[in-house]
DNA sequence: GCGGTGACGGTCG
DNA sequence: CCGACCGCCACCG
């Protein structure tokens, strides 16, 4: 969790793969739920697949935080309050694409 | 040991 | 865009 860098969201299914457990993103969950109160790691970088703040269902109050959190980041949501991971996916953000596509033709000269 | 239960994710209707 | 299921696996009663 700590390798995600501010400003960008990483998914359970990627925290549970980078810690090992590649088919098993239910324990990143379980992990994150386990976190004690005043824990210093940026769990609210964490959110669910396609965006959403999967810990709205146990906590409302929580989802809040963490979104504001994540606002204090800059990242920005859609009108459903989802993470716009096309913008600020550590693995499939803008960033992440660049990295992925070594070269991206430069755009012809006028004709 | 056993079955129910998720801060999940993907598929299907 | 839902909601329902299903596979998943450590926890918990």
């Amino acid at each position: 969790m700590r390798r995600i860098p501010r400003g960008r969201v990483a998914t359970y299914g990627e925290v549970a793969a980078l810690a090992g457990f590649a088919h098993a993103p239910r324990l990143a969950g379980y992990a994150l739920h386990a976190l004690p109160e005043g824990t210093p790691l940026p769990w609210h970088r964490v959110v669910g697949a396609g965006g959403r703040l999967s810990l709205a269902r146990l906590s409302p109050a929580g989802a809040l935080t963490q979104r504001l959190r994540l606002e204090a980041e800059g990242v920005s949501f859609d009108p459903r309050g989802r993470v716009r991971l096309a913008l600020h996916g550590w693995k499939r953000g803008p960033r992440a694409r660049r990295a992925a596509q070594p070269r991206r033709a430069r755009a012809r000269m006028r004709p």
